[in-house]
DNA sequence: ACCCAGTGTTTTGTAACATC
DNA sequence: GATGTTACAAAACACTGGGT
């Protein structure tokens, strides 16, 4: 059996169950256990003809999408509608639009908006940008990483003092473009109407959806604040990263999943059929909530919206796209189905199915020796936050998923205190998830692992990391957890530009480490540093030997000795006197030296 | 050739550290 | 204590590459 304890967006258990092995899927997060338990348990279970019904279901669904979408945007049929944040201005009181740059097309149409002033009043128009001066005039926003400029009066204004003023409410919204289709296909910017702006305002609720709304009333957490960084703008629930019409939009689209419930079940052959349906919807409207929202933008470059997670990050964003959810371009809900298809139909052909489960990956419910392989993702130190983003997805998701998983969805929010990160360090986070604590529970989440593997069983472990630190605790975690590696392999994404290194930098490239159990009372043999370095300088140099044979260069050296140094490291207990300290930052050091000597 | 869902790169600002 | 240096990180910007 394969076991993938960190398995989040389900890469690995998906090949496992692609080769037709055994395999077993889990993951603490319930918004990726629940993605896992659809895409890896319940699609292939259903077999082609659970993918019909399912395309069926979306396809149905497009009527809903469109009766809400027209119901909230009117008449219109734009395809977005670009949106700034304002504040005003304290010297003239205009109301000032933060916007980073003014282009709205950098195709071979070129558009931007051009701001017109009068004494403290700005208005917006659509131009063509020809001159270079007009280019230069397009590129220049009101705001910078530093300061937002009045364009009326040329006041400037800190973004500490934005950030002051958008926790007071002290920051607004207005609309300034429009984005159309014109009657030859071509995309077409206009200035927003009195119709948009009505429509907008117009925007309403069904009174019986209120108690929908308070399930977005989830704090986003401070100790992820170094990944939440729109938090210190006053962002700081999930109901405050959509716009009211937004919102409205997405209440009715949860409300109408919720109603369809019943259809589905009637039409559905069995208890699992239903439930796979039924979370197809679900996880249908997350695709729809990642492009309507206060977070995406609008990538003038290549005239499409930016979803909020197009970094795993939510940083403020001043200028936002907004997507009626009835228009059949990126956003929209045809164009989400249009992506789902295409996963519905790979995964609908794989004939095994994985067990997946939501577990913390210290504490599995599996038997002892029974896994063969273990293959694993697990978190990179500090580099993704996932429970704090998640809170975006699981927020919308308690109320449609407490039914069906509700050991899943009891909490308010996505848990986080037991997740294997580390919080990065701002003024403003408590947070105690500091590097011990990822030793910690590293060390649990391997023995874990260790516990549950076969005796001639391997671990495989992919990692990555800038920071030293982040190596040394999972190495000491590796090492307490009684594991030795056996081999180490150098991971390249699949762009061109990562091949070009320019200089080493051993630590910039991931590794997929290869580990076999060893005997949990087996310890290490006493060595003073200074033998050990003797030791140390002859493995390394016979490994550096063996990856040049495979003509393995650059930082990709580091990752491919790493295996044997380490072993020879784990396997000693060195002596540490006041004149003589090795510690593992040495060690790793010393590595780092010795790859880069063959490119010096 | 274009669409689009991103990923890679550059710019700009900031904080920590080092030096005078 | 002031000033210079360096590393890092956010945000903006540029570009890729599969698919059609």
């Amino acid at each position: 059996m394969v076991l993938d304890s960190f398995s989040g967006g389900g890469s690995i258990p998906l090949e496992s169950i692609r080769l037709g092995l055994p395999t077993y899927a889990s993951d603490l997060n319930p918004v990726a256990a629940t993605a896992l338990k659809l895409a890896l348990e319940l699609i292939p279970a259903g077999g082609k003809e659970l993918a019909r019904k399912m395309k069926r279901d979306l396809a149905d669904f497009q009527n809903v999408a469109d009766e809400i979408g027209r119901k909230h945007f009117g008449a219109a049929d734009s395809l977005a509608y670009m949106w700034c944040r304002t504040y005003e201005c304290p010297n003239c009181h205009a109301d000032v639009p933060l916007l980073p740059n003014k282009w709205l097309s950098k195709k071979k149409n070129l558009r931007a908006v051009k701001l017109i002033t009068s004494e403290n009043h700005i208005s917006f128009e659509i131009f063509e940008p020809k001159s270079k001066l007009e280019i230069e005039y397009a590129s220049i926003g009101t705001i910078s990483t530093k300061t937002a400029k009045c364009p009326c009066c040329s006041f400037e204004v800190p973004t500490s003092n934005l950030q002051e003023l958008g926790k007071a409410g002290g920051i607004g919204d207005i609309l300034y473009a429009k984005l159309s289709i014109d009657s030859d296909g071509n995309k077409l910017y206009e200035s927003p109407t009195v119709d948009d702006l009505n429509a907008f305002n117009s925007s309403d609720i069904d009174r019986n959806l209120e108690h929908l709304v308070n399930c977005l009333d989830i704090p986003l957490d401070l100790n992820g604040i170094r990944h939440l960084w729109a938090i210190q703008y006053g962002v700081s629930t999930v109901s405050s990263l959509f716009s009211n019409r937004q919102k409205n939009v997405l209440l009715e689209l949860v409300n109408a999943v919720l109603l369809m419930k019943e259809k589905i079940r009637k039409s559905s052959k069995s208890e699992q059929e239903y439930q796979a349906r039924y979370l197809m919807l679900v996880v249908s409207l997350n695709r729809i909530m990642v492009y309507n929202n206060k977070h995406s933008w609008w990538q003038a470059n290549g005239e499409f919206p930016a979803s909020i997670f197009v970094r795993q990050a939510i940083s403020m964003v001043w200028s936002y796209v907004e997507v009626p959810i009835h228009t059949k371009f990126a956003g929209g809900w045809a164009s989400s189905v249009k992506w789902l298809n295409k996963i519905i139909d790979h995964i609908s052909n794989i004939d095994t199915t994985a067990v997946v489960s939501k577990l913390d990956a210290a504490n599995l419910d599996l038997n002892d020796k029974s896994v063969d392989i273990v293959v694993i993702d697990p978190p990179y130190f500090d580099s993704i936050t996932y429970a704090y983003l998640s809170d975006f997805f699981y927020s919308w998701m308690k109320p449609l998923l407490s039914d069906e998983l509700p050991n899943w969805f009891q909490e308010k929010s996505t848990p986080k205190s037991a997740e294997l990160i580390v919080d990065r360090k701002h003024k403003l986070s408590p947070s105690p998830k500091d590097s011990n604590f990822f030793e910690e529970k590293m060390t649990a989440c391997l023995m874990e692992k260790h516990r549950v593997l076969k005796d001639d069983g391997q671990l495989i472990l992919m990692y990555g990391h800038k920071k030293i630190e982040a190596w040394i605790h999972l190495f000491e975690a590796i090492k307490r957890s009684k594991f030795t590696p056996v081999s180490s392999w150098p991971i390249h994404s699949e762009r061109k530009s990562k091949f070009q290194h320019s200089k080493v930098d051993a630590l910039a490239t991931s590794c997929i480490l290869v580990l076999n159990k060893i005997d949990a009372s087996s310890s290490s043999k006493k060595i003073s540093a200074k033998e050990f370095k003797l030791k140390f300088s002859e493995v390394t140099a016979e490994a550096i030997k063996s990856a040049q044979k495979l003509s393995v260069s650059g930082g990709d050296l580091f990752m491919a000795i790493l295996a044997p140094c380490l072993a020879l490291y784990f396997s000693h207990d060195i002596e540490q006197t006041d004149s003589d300290l090795y510690s593992m930052q040495d060690f790793i050091s010393d590595l780092e030296l010795e790859s880069a000597k063959v490119y010096a």
